[in-house]
DNA sequence: GGCCGGATTTGATTCAAATCAAATAGTCCG
DNA sequence: CGGACTATTTGATTTGAATCAAATCCGGCC
């Protein structure tokens, strides 16, 4: 582990609440792993072993049927995730993978448990994590319930656009195919969303997207949309 | 409160782990309330105040989006529910609705924030019980992503009945109308679902619903879907 | 620079589910 | 018991998004 990850580690809902002293302990247990590009740190149906938490690089959590695999939710810098099935000991829900280079540090499950039940800070600061959590799934399924394709793209856009006024360039936490897959569509119906937005001061290439009029976006999305779409942070 | 729902809270993940004086105290800050069918017992936008706890009745958890509503997720007795909104301060999410008559354990939103900060093991319940809660979310996000309608309504009803064997009858948790929200379709689909699914043995007349051959079902919903549904239990 | 292979866009077509529209079955009251 | 709702089923039609199918763009690499 890097002095540099510390601030990061810090900053985190899970250690935000953990003394100077117990946090030296709780990071003895762990390691670092530098993973390349689409390494798979977790898999679908099998049992936990570890806790994951991003110190850079972005993961990507997929689930899956059959040969069907749909992208559930990006994980960056400083997220930690599989904590439920963790703490509850059960097989992954979900398979996780790396979408770039990245550092994660590993804390194995045991350890984690035993922790989390031994030191309240810890755990009170699981239960902030796993309540954002909560609330960026929650999110996820009034946008899937509720929402067209189009106004899908449009509230995943404003929720990545700190609340600007002016104009604003974005960067998607992934390429195209992953973002249709996290807002639930195929890769060429967010093509045609994108084209749709056009007209409404979109535009962009690769990972960059610049909202000219982030209000009139706004309008247009909140028309249907929801109050609060309120994205974990 | 009566002394027939202390077994009911003893048994809840949230107070899983918290010791018979410790419990004593925090029921203490708690009171009862006896709602109606439909009563409301939070609005989405509002800042929480409460803590609910169901102790007896059913409630349904729904998302708004300009007039659309859509059920996320059904609760019952032994169910605390946004806890995420009162933990981080923030406003609700959902609305919470009683489906029918029942009694509500409230625990004022301020009191129950300084207790999970104060006590490891409600901590550490809150931990248990949000765990839980996102593998259910994760659960359905799969199936709003991965699944068709008919296969989502065979998960669904496998998900209700204990892993038998043998010729089942499941109680929907509320009427076709909110299953079909549960679901994300509209009642119409529902309807129809179900009629596809009466040649692989299912019949049902209101809220029971009888599955001839759980194996059979399994097999045809297992086809395409996910391993390891999962549910929150 | 020029070639290869995957990613993205665009177009045509299909399909699952929504919507529109009744008909029918249940339920709650008076 | 009958009437008035409301919920559910069924049928016809529309539609948003998926699928099928190319064309084009792009980044990496020799």
């Amino acid at each position: 582990m890097r002095t540099t990850d510390m601030p990061l580690i810090r900053r985190s809902r899970l250690f935000s609440q953990v003394g100077e002293p117990d946090l030296a302990a709780m990071l003895a247990a762990c390691f670092v792993q530098t993973l390349p590009a689409s390494a798979t740190l977790c898999r679908q149906g099998e049992k936990a072993e570890f806790l994951h938490i991003v110190l850079s690089g972005r993961v990507g959590l997929f689930g899956s049927a059959g040969h069907e695999e749909a992208l559930v939710e990006f994980f960056g810098a400083g997220d930690a995730f599989i904590v439920p099935a963790v703490v509850l000991d059960a097989p992954y829900l979900l398979t996780a993978r790396m979408l770039e280079e990245g550092r994660i540090l590993m804390w194995p499950a045991a350890a984690f448990r035993a922790q989390v039940r031994a030191t309240g800070a810890l755990a009170y600061g699981a239960v902030l994590l796993l309540s954002g959590y909560w609330r960026t799934l929650i999110g996820q399924i009034k946008d899937l319930k509720l929402l067209s394709a189009i106004e899908r793209l449009s509230a995943f856009l404003l929720a990545l656009a700190p609340r600007e006024t002016g104009p604003v360039t974005v960067t998607l936490p992934g390429g195209r195919r992953l973002v249709a897959g996290r807002l639930g569509i195929t890769p060429q119906s967010l093509s045609r969303a994108f084209a749709a937005l056009r007209p409404l001061g979109i535009s962009g290439g690769g990972r960059q997207v610049t909202i000219v009029d982030p209000a009139r976006l706004r309008e247009f999305a909140g028309a249907r949309a929801l109050k609060g779409p309120e994205r974990r942070d």
